[in-house]
DNA sequence: ACGGCTAATATGTATAGACATTTAGTCGAC
DNA sequence: GTCGACTAAATGTCTATACATATTAGCCGT
């Protein structure tokens, strides 16, 4: 029987792998020109269609820069980006092992204020759902969160009573979105945040802040404090993803 | 004279956006089929390798999946995943138009004990650099600093006194890296941290940790405390990149 | 009804060529 | 020398074709 043929990676995988390790092993530092198309085509003997796709990848991905006539250049290193994983609360919870409970502290339909966490991208006067709700782990205050949906973007909130769904699990399945911008801080909880997580006054939390936007549109502003003591962001990263 | 020839987006760029519309309108939801290749194909008059660098890019890019046989279909979105912007302090500080000020509180050379943040990184006994600092904003405490560094792996560390350069800046000049991890958290002051941040005890902080690798060395570890009020980690991101 | 074979289908990979576009670098005129 | 125009080099885009490969629908026999 003839030898099974290897796996081996396609022609154009192994390109680009041979050249992230230059780069990646630091022996291409950020702007070395690496080689021209012409001269690759010659060292892996292929078309110029296989390293142009190569390079253009690796281009899109941010590795490396490409300018006509020059060449094309290992990028300089972004200062610092991670891509942080932050799943909605119920995954989190139960992704530790832990039982995850939920309560809706209330649930109210009203217009916006000049001085709303959404003034301004919203017009004071916009209807909006007001939620607050506790996020429990355990059976223990896990996290709070209030949260605010505009209703002329996302009609079909008004029709939800969020009293066993959470808001933001609700929002993810059902309300597409095409950029949103965080906010991460350290406060001390105030008397009532310290009431309702079981904490201490002034007690370090976490904050997240969200706002979502879907095009043009406001969809929906997010404030969640979770308890320092219980919960971490983390994240794991290269240097240009 | 003839009407300039309108700069008229490549070809398949037209595709891309065409189809990236579709999705981020919501018209084509998650787990949508989108067109075959061959309709694409006849739809734009074009030949199958262009439409396929379109959808083979839009995969890459996360925004949608392809099944053989089966076809492509737009993908679930991913839960959150949001491009932190970390850069290093002073650049940070300088930025937000406030002077820039660096202060030296220790640096020793030692060895790692068993009870040490990086620990679990680099056996007991390593050699490292360890160092606290101070950054200041307008000469006001901003953020304290500790860090390791590993000496085995960043010798040149040992040259360098640090009494006026932040560790985080030499590193990020002077050491490629492959990977890091970010931990980030909400912490109350300690006595010592209170004091050098001129704080309040228990005064809620940010706290930043990092770890940083080179391929399979650990480089180095940084806990970053900054004040509560004073700071906080801003990401602005799209679905998938 | 069930299980396995087969053939159709859509994507995956690659080629060789063509022409367009941008721009670094050269060379010449002033 | 300085500023321009020109040229050649590198990437950008696209075509038409070919064959490989994974997957599934449907056929077929039991």
């Amino acid at each position: 029987m003839a030898p099974a043929t290897v796996p081996a990676l396609a022609l154009h995988q192994r390109i680009r792998s041979d050249i992230e390790a230059k780069i990646l092993s630091g022996e291409w530092g950020p702007g070395h020109r690496i080689p021209f198309e012409h001269e690759l085509m010659a060292q892996y003997g292929c078309a110029r269609m296989t390293v142009n796709k190569v390079i253009a990848g690796l281009a899109a991905a941010g590795l490396i820069e490409r300018r006509r006539r020059a060449g094309s250049f290992v990028a300089q290193p972004r200062i610092q980006s991670a891509v942080l994983q932050i799943p909605d609360i119920p995954q989190e919870v139960t992704g530790r092992g832990a039982e995850y409970g939920y309560e809706l502290i209330f649930r109210r339909r009203r217009r916006t204020g000049p001085r709303d966490p959404l003034a301004s991208e919203l017009p004071a006067g916009t209807d909006v759902l007001d939620l607050r709700c506790r996020h429990l782990a355990d059976g223990k205050p896990f996290a709070l969160e209030d949260r605010l949906i505009a209703l002329a973007v996302v009609p079909e909130a008004a029709e939800t009573d969020f009293s066993t769904v959470p808001p933001g699990s609700w929002l993810l399945g059902h309300v597409p979105w095409t950029e949103a911008e965080h906010r991460i801080s350290a406060v001390g909880a105030s008397l009532r945040e310290a009431r309702e997580l079981e904490l201490p006054r002034g007690a370090p939390c976490l904050c997240l802040e969200r706002r979502t936007w879907r095009g043009a549109d406001t969809i929906t502003y997010a404030r969640q404090l979770f308890r320092g003591d219980h919960y971490n962001l983390a994240a794991r990263f290269s240097p240009q993803g």
